[in-house]
DNA sequence: TATATTTGGTGAAACGTTTCGTATGGCATG
DNA sequence: CATGCCATACGAAACGTTTCACCAAATATA
């Protein structure tokens, strides 16, 4: 009579097919092994339906071939690509992904780390704002967008030259008098960068330029006051506008619109991180394109390198313009 | 001389604070022991810095505390919401995700299924498109709107209800002809759903109404056909147009607008899922919202309650409208 | 044919927990 | 003061792997 085993060992395979637990554990692994004894083992697994138990494994070899990422949120579109992406390149090499949405909060980045180092996962992936986050030396970790420290290799995207190359754009389709627009106090300190590269590229091109930090809470409103102390005679004082993201520009789009100004006619606008829908080959506005897939496979190439090197890199990925319709071209 | 041991065990500080090994696993694990001795345990604990290894417990108890979730991507806003809504229910008990993204491939989420099951996490949620997907009867399995088979609980929002309401909606807002409009020939069948209920709305309603299904390929050049065929005396032949996501509708709103039709002054459009930028209270089209928490919550009750029921519950959640813009109000 | 050498399968030990039968100390009872 | 009982800490066994020292068989060498 077959025993009916729920979830089968590696001992049972061994047993079904006749031979000790050190070869079935050496066929389970692609270790070098006698063809008949493999093909015997090979038998009993399909028999059985066995699958390794990897918690064992874990426990083992101290290796579980799963990454954390640490992550504000999957809904914001930048985020939600790098998840995607990440994703990928772990797939690619046969890693897991334990995804931690943040909420840009410091304590529950504390909680997520120690809670990915107690799992013991291989890695840590992190784009996170507790700047004096913690972290134990055994678990590697790579940083996305802010250097933590000396130790923590980071990548990101070069936020100044993406800042400059927006200010030579709208320069070069036409624009005299522009404005960056943020909102609210970031912790982050890109957005700083990229205001930097543009202020630089303003100067470097003869723009005047006005710089604008909209308040989180009601940005519609200070919008509209904003663009009532710049209008003069009817008309705009600027025409052209670099948001600090993708999603501000959406929003100032929408804002521009209710105003009665047209986009590009009136004023161009041009965002930052390259969001699109999935699949999509538009640009939902013209915009910086940040190279996440990129990003995403440096992080895990970083991540999962054998070699840990002395002086961890700093990483700073090349962007791009795109067109996506709020500008001339 | 203190022996600093890379990563103490529940040994080592059984040592450390002179006790049992048994009586370190209670404290750790909050069960009943004796005052003094539970004090000396966590100052052992706090001193060795010592952390439970997750593997050696997932081992023992074969219990891991770790959801998977297979979702096509992370980037189509409405599966981004989920994914984040979902980590919020599992974080709020205390569970970790396992993110699998699958990319609509059969095969990827067989794999993903298989994977799971090996690696014994404690259950899947999943929003799956292969229609013969295998799985054991050890894993506890949420289908989120696709039902994969009767012994598999399923949650849904309330498609039906919701072409409907889009059909009442844009009745109400004074439409007389209306379109759905959907893109490519999807494998799930919510469209199918919201298509049925529109229809059903539009016959109660006395709405003339056309069902478009649009090429995947390149939906533009199709769109501009079907409203060119629509075009009587300049003026296009219906005045309302549902479209079976939101992204559908932003496309079709950016191509109405480039084709000199104004939005919601010529056409009124209604999308589905209730997409918006984060933390934004504006939805970026007026739409059908599904009710995204309500669906992570009831996955994650379903899947961890611990009484598997008899008869697996389909469950099917009350969708609502919302204006964003697109339509009169 | 006898010995040296290699090849490759064997199975016990160990990884760090949880569990549970056993042992011990304290307290109540007669 | 002796006995019985209860509460509770103890620590060995077990979970399913990987690893490695050991051993047997097969081949090569003299």
């Amino acid at each position: 009579m077959e025993k009916t085993n729920p979830t089968p060992t590696m001992k049972d395979v061994a047993k079904e097919a006749g031979v000790a637990l050190g070869t079935v554990s050496k066929v389970v692994n692609g270790l070098p092994v006698g063809e008949s004894y493999k093909i015997r083992v090979e038998e009993a697994i399909r028999k059985l339906n066995y699958q390794v138990n990897s918690y064992a494994q874990g426990l083992k070899a101290n290796k579980t071939h799963t990454v954390a990422l640490l992550i504000p949120n999957t809904i914001t579109p930048f985020f939600a690509a790098l998840v995607y992406h990440i994703n990928l390149a772990l797939l690619k090499r046969k890693y897991r992904m334990l995804l931690c949405s943040t909420d840009y909060d410091p304590g529950l980045e504390q909680e997520y780390v120690a809670m990915a180092q107690q799992n013991k996962v291989d890695g840590i992936i992190g784009l996170t704002y507790n700047p004096d986050l913690l972290l134990d030396d055994a678990t590697p970790f790579v940083a996305i967008d802010r250097s933590i420290s000396a130790r923590i290799p980071c990548v990101s995207s070069d936020n100044f030259a993406g800042g400059q190359l927006a200010a030579e754009k709208l320069a070069d389709l036409g624009c005299r008098n522009v404005a960056f627009l943020r909102i609210g106090s970031s912790l982050s300190n890109e957005p700083n960068k990229r205001k930097a590269g543009f202020e630089n590229g303003c100067l470097s091109r003869g723009l005047t330029y006005e710089m604008k930090i909209l308040n989180d809470g009601e940005p519609y409103g200070e919008f509209e006051n904003f663009l009532k102390e710049h209008r003069i005679n009817g008309k705009l004082s600027f025409d052209g506008i670099f948001c600090v993201t993708d999603t501000l520009a959406h929003s100032v789009i929408g804002m521009l619109a209710g105003l009665g100004l047209r986009v590009p006619e009136d004023v161009q606008v041009i965002g930052f991180d390259g969001t699109r829908h999935f699949g999509d080959q538009e640009y939902t506005c013209s915009t910086i394109v940040q190279p996440v897939p990129e990003i995403a496979e440096m992080c895990v190439e970083l991540l999962l390198q054998e070699s840990r090197q002395a002086k961890p890199p700093l990483i700073c990925l090349p962007v791009t313009y795109a067109y996506g319709g709020t500008t001339r071209e």
